[in-house]
DNA sequence: TACAAAATACCGTAAAAAGCGTATTGAAAT
DNA sequence: ATTTCAATACGCTTTTTACGGTATTTTGTA
């Protein structure tokens, strides 16, 4: 018997895969949580060999949940059950050690074949994502050797605040800063995400807030 | 009995939601869409009283799709079952003409209880959104009387440009335009929108995809 | 057909960002 | 004890954006 713990912050989901679980006998959802706090504070007393993680979640969001998963319960799958679809944030789940990503609109039979698959420790994403997960399979970035946190907390600050419209003076008043520092920061954001312009930058950011720790 | 159509491209959100509903004997779905277009083809022959509207959809989104509705049927009561929880696509939502906005992480009692005021003629939205339900009723911008199509399409083809990271100079040379001309686009852009400037188009674009018509 | 709106283009100036640098300080890690 | 890195700050140049205009042509529609 597979044990389950779903995590999602909607329950009509969650209602839904409850019932959907209904049907087999071989997999049990032992617990549910609604953010990523919930998932830590349970898999210590229930044990889950599977947990079925959503990305966008308060308090914990889905990255920070599998980062600590995989740091203290490297044992325990995860997969990752998300609407987001951009290949950046599937890439960013898989690098950081998750085993499956599903979208919302999976079927119940896709579901049931990724959890058999994985739990017995394959890889399972859904079909458009096939060539996603063959291209980080290829790239050997696994969630052992991996790049730790890109940007420094100065960094994230600062790019929030661009994010929001301010200038690199108005950023630099708001923080105690000169504008020059605050231009250097921008700079080496720039670099270290291999980005040139302010737009590219707040795409950037807003399609991996996440895995930035904003907001 | 009210008859209920759901919109939606998640199944396993359908699933659950048809679970949720089988208790309800005064509640019927008579259909589901996985996506807009599937909507406007179904409300003729179906007839339902009340939609259940995702926003993130393909083909045509939850804000297209309700533009279409009231212009053809503005008697069908739209309510927005949406993760969206930005004030901005709320109050885009309830402008266009949706009677009622919940999560979805909305509980069945709150998803009945909304069903049946907004059946009666009334508004509904989650409790975290009783004071912008309040500053729309305030407002007075009903479906009937609002500010048609903000942005040209000739705009939005340069916002998306923009988003992409594109320099006016580059758009110039992708639209054969003059870089002026680009420039003149961008200027309106930021007027009709109240912005100043590339960050904070770059977030609204990425906030608002479904009510400026982008991706 | 006439009017309004959209798309086009230009002029000038100021502010901001982008792209090269260099350099000092302090804290953490090896 | 030394290396590394984050945070700080400055210089200089070029490109791009932002903001104030004006004006012509095209297009859709009342």
């Amino acid at each position: 018997m597979i044990k389950i713990l779903i995590a999602d912050d909607h329950n009509v989901l969650i209602n839904g895969l409850k019932l959907i679980f209904a049907v087999r006998g071989d997999f049990k959802i032992i617990s549910v949580a609604n953010n990523g706090q919930e998932v830590i504070d349970l898999v210590k007393s229930e044990c889950p060999d599977v947990i079925l993680l959503d990305i966008n979640m308060p308090v914990l969001n889905g990255y920070q949940t599998l980062e600590i998963l995989k740091s203290d319960y490297p044992e325990i799958k995860v997969i990752v059950l998300s609407m987001l679809n951009d290949k950046r944030n599937v890439l960013n789940m898989l690098e950081a050690g998750a085993k499956g990503y599903l979208f919302k609109d999976t079927d119940d039979k896709h579901l049931f074949k990724a959890i058999d698959l994985i739990n017995q420790g394959g890889y399972y994403v859904s079909e458009d994502l096939q060539h996603i997960l063959d291209e980080f399979l290829a790239s050997g970035k696994y969630a052992d050797k991996k790049n730790k946190q890109l940007l420094s907390s100065r960094e994230l600050e600062i790019v929030s605040l661009i994010v929001n419209g301010n200038t690199n003076a108005e950023i630099a008043e708001l923080l105690f800063l000169s504008t020059r520092t605050v231009d250097t920061h921008r700079k080496n954001i720039f670099h270290k995400l291999n980005l040139n312009n302010t737009a590219l930058l707040v795409k950037y950011a807003l399609e991996n807030k996440a895995f930035l720790g904003l907001q």
